[in-house]
DNA sequence: AATGAATGAGCATTCATTCAT
DNA sequence: TATGAATGAATGCTCATTCAT
């Protein structure tokens, strides 16, 4: 019924306006803060009357949620697919790390939202820990598990600990260049981590 | 419990009161997260009436810059001190590695506070990062550069990148061990981090 | 039940949705009450479009109204034909007492909607008191009356009063009835009533 | 503490203003209806910011369930109180009769809240049921049972159906009483009810 | 200093109604 | 006629803060 994806005429409209939304809400959260911000403002943005909100999202809370399983989504697909091609353990670590700053970096409200306004709630950080982040963890792990059976890495380190530094060190860098008053590029910060990191962890 | 304490006389009832909301605040807080707090809750868990609050606390959130200030202010005085009677830099980063995962695994309310509930927005950030936050980095930035030096730490590295590195992977260390449902140690981790990032660090 | 309605050929599909609109709404609004009662879940009991509603009624309300004025239409015009056949009063009163009980008890839900939802505003008790109400009471009044001429009734009692009384005493069945967590045949009630209402009334 | 009742400063004050927001509610919701009353509207009534509301009911239905309660609590104890003085079963029916018409007479704001707003919800009904007017009926019933069993009421009667049927008449006074355009005295309609009320029922 | 009753601004959400198709 | 997506007005309730006592 709908083979071709998108091109019968109602659907578009939808994805249109839940796209605006999701757009909007970005905006909005980043610049006043996900509590602060008020679903009419979201709404205005959007260019839709508040109550059109409701017709995509369930509440305000689940509008952050979308906005955290989209990306999250995009980001472990995209990464995924770029893997298959690389092979190496160093290389590949190397592209996750510069995917995950790319991203970021390249979207700048989106980055306050994943930064900051993901991370004010224990619940939300709970539920989020549960679901794509662990997963994302998990990818940097056992990529790092494979360059320790390759002999690549040090088989001494636990490779769960191991993946939670580069993250840490990852959104760090993230969190930083968000807060920072000074206007800079944040990919090339990869380099700077995977220098230290892989200097750290590769076996001699 | 009381006892003790009423015996200092410089230290008025007040103080007490101060102290007492305080810690209510960190409890209240870490349980039900800053904005869905209520401030009759935490007078209530503090023993005090809801219009005291407000003789120590000029709003809400002044409580929880407090909470952030006075930890800061004690682990920063309390790191200083001990970094005195330490000269080597790998040892000073060390004890700061150690006193830092000690302090948050000593107090896992405050430890959920300082994680979780103090990165929901960016004003609170950007307000804590030019703060205590700031100092805490140049901590052990200039311990690194004294390292570098010193010619123990690899010259040509960043040194204040260094510094959020080995910050974001001790801060991610921390923030794990809030939402794992698993109980452990979070002192340990310390010596983790280090390994890795003394091994990527330090000049050959 | 379809089959000899879709016969009349006159009477065209409009009429099957402006039926099932109202039928759809009885159903609604007796078991949700008219204020909880969305005209979404009315249009989908129906089997049409929210939209469609407002093609054959101009508002919520007028649905609520239109319930109300064809069940007493029908009532009324039913109530006529059945008086013609009798001349007896008394015969007369016991006959509008049964027709009474025994329509509402054939329906629970059109009788939930007569003995609850439209007594809830007083704006609606009027209107609803102005319109068919007051005819019905002025039937059983004007019944009565002829008795009272024709020596049955006691000439010293006020008709008007004694017309509410009847019907408060049956209004009082209805409600109970509804109310009631037993299941009982209403209709019955109407012969206790009678007994003592009419042995009230006769003149010795 | 408090032995003298009341006399206390603080007590007062609380009374006054739970009462002052009862009364306010009464006379809003019987001139808008209890739904289309708006909590604000009761406040400014009442004389209190809308927040106060908040402290003396839980919600906008405590206060309709509040009228209620503490209406037909006085109106029980009340009747019970006159009980006591009469022992002709005619006389206490006709006692009771005098007391409803009486009371809802006195003031025709809680009359149409009694009337009108508390009849239209089948869950108000039916909890309202439950509490103090099954209460009411019994009274009837059981005064009804004692005449019967004095040989003053007809034995055969079902005394359960001969209460409901005093009672909606008398409703029926006062419902129609409210809705009437002309003023007239509601108290002096019990006796036309009680008139041939009392002739149906009573033995020959 | 301490209290806690009172305040009132603030907001997510619902739903009757409309209207372009 | 019929649809159902879109609208936006409307409101009960919360809670940080104040202030009379």
């Amino acid at each position: 019924m709908r083979s071709a994806r998108s091109l019968s005429p109602d659907r578009p409209i939808v994805a249109d306006k839940r796209q605006a939304i999701l757009r909007a809400a970005i905006r909005i959260f980043a610049h006043n803060g996900y509590f602060s911000s008020k679903v009419a403002d979201i709404a205005r943005e959007a260019g839709v009357a508040d109550g059109t909100v409701y017709l995509y999202f369930k509440s305000k809370e689940e509008i952050l949620h979308s906005i955290f399983d989209r990306s999250m989504e995009e980001a472990i697909a995209d990464g995924r697919q770029r893997m298959e091609k690389i092979s190496d353990p160093r290389e590949r670590l190397r592209t996750i790390a510069h995917m995950h700053l790319d991203r970021l970096g390249a979207n700048r409200d989106l980055a306050v939202v994943f930064q900051v306004e993901l991370r004010g709630s224990t619940k939300f950080m709970e539920e989020f820990s549960a679901a794509g982040f662990a997963e994302y963890l998990k990818l940097i792990r056992s990529t790092f598990e494979d360059g320790q059976s390759a002999g690549v890495f040090r088989a001494e380190l636990n490779a769960k600990v191991v993946a939670k530094i580069l993250f840490g060190a990852l959104d760090e860098m993230a969190t930083n260049w968000i807060l920072s008053k000074r206007r800079y590029k944040l990919a090339p910060m990869a380099d700077q981590v995977l220098d230290i990191f892989l200097n750290g962890v590769t076996a001699k």
